[in-house]
DNA sequence: TCTGAAAAATTTCAACT
DNA sequence: AGTTGAAATTTTTCAGA
């Protein structure tokens, strides 16, 4: 049998790992059980709520809480905690709706496309997706300027992006990372 | 036990009231400087460092960092902090993006409609937008069928929707929410 | 508005049910 | 697993520059 790993960093760097594979990628089911479920809805909702407030709704003890949390964090089951800034508050900056239509015969370049999609800090959220367009991106830029010489940049590096079109967001309407979990296992 | 801490609930709503607001809805601009905008972008990335930790990476004393969260969080800059779970962990729900066709005729019920979107929990995110595909969605649902159910509810309650076009989302290659925040005021 | 220290609250941890 | 209670850490408050 093989020695238990050190435990916290292994758990937190295979979570991080996950969250970047494949969605494909076989990831065993995490147990979650009613109180897990609860409270994943909780502070997705609000992760600076305090044990004992999250406690109150969920029906345990605030230690039991906590170390529900800090297991589920380092399970990857929660990735990462952030805050949301209010676009409009910085500078308001313009979002854009961009599908990308690929050139398949080439799949060497996919993956350099893929991490040039992911490194560029304007590029907020990435859909790999079905359909004639192979990517639907959302870019934030401070204004048509900077969004333009991005997506020509974009093209320029990128031989196998054939086209793009572009929507420009009027309103958001709704803005979230909010996965519904419902009570029991699915 | 202890009393209800006193947490900025008041704030906390404004904050979320202002998200929801139209986006055309005059904002005046709040004026940050380097040292706040720092501290956006390090805690867009993870809100849950100790302002000690922040500190560090800013220059400035721990007290000084706490007073200028609280008071980004209190001016709605923050608009709420949130826990990010990984999907692959919760029942593995597949993503779709969805671009909706409205008919202008019949601005009343334009409305009526961003309610219904705001108000679904699987419903992530509403963009409206230019071009002939006005709202654009991206939805999460336990797997195809309970989509199919939702967006069938949709058509019949929303009769200003013309049609829809639906991808499936075959990967998440990057998701967030994170705006960058340059050095200085644009 | 910052720093630095005191006060208050929260989180972590050990022992036990 | 959960709970309780004490120790350690973090956050909040406040005086002084």
């Amino acid at each position: 049998m093989v020695k238990a790993p050190p435990r916290a960093t292994a758990a937190i760097l295979a979570g991080a790992m996950r969250f970047f594979r494949a969605p494909h990628y076989d990831k065993p089911d995490m147990d979650l059980d009613r109180f897990d479920r609860l409270l994943l809805n909780l502070v997705q909702q609000d992760s600076m709520q305090t044990a004992e407030q999250l406690a109150e709704h969920v029906g345990l003890s605030p230690s039991a809480i906590q170390r529900r949390l800090k297991r589920m964090r380092e399970q990857g089951v929660i990735v990462r905690d952030v805050a949301v800034v209010d676009p409009r508050a910085v500078g308001r900056p313009t979002f854009f709706v961009v599908s990308l239509e690929i050139e398949r015969e080439r799949p060497e370049l996919l993956a350099q496309l893929r991490e040039w999609l992911t490194k560029r800090a304007e590029i907020q959220q990435v859909f790999y997706v079905t359909g004639q367009n192979d990517f639907v991106l959302i870019v934030t830029a401070p204004d048509t300027e900077a969004f333009d010489a991005m997506m020509s940049q974009l093209m320029q590096e990128n031989p196998n992006v054939h086209r793009f079109t572009t929507n420009v967001v009027l309103g958001l309407v709704k803005q979230g990372l909010t996965i519904p979990i419902p009570p029991a296992n699915a």
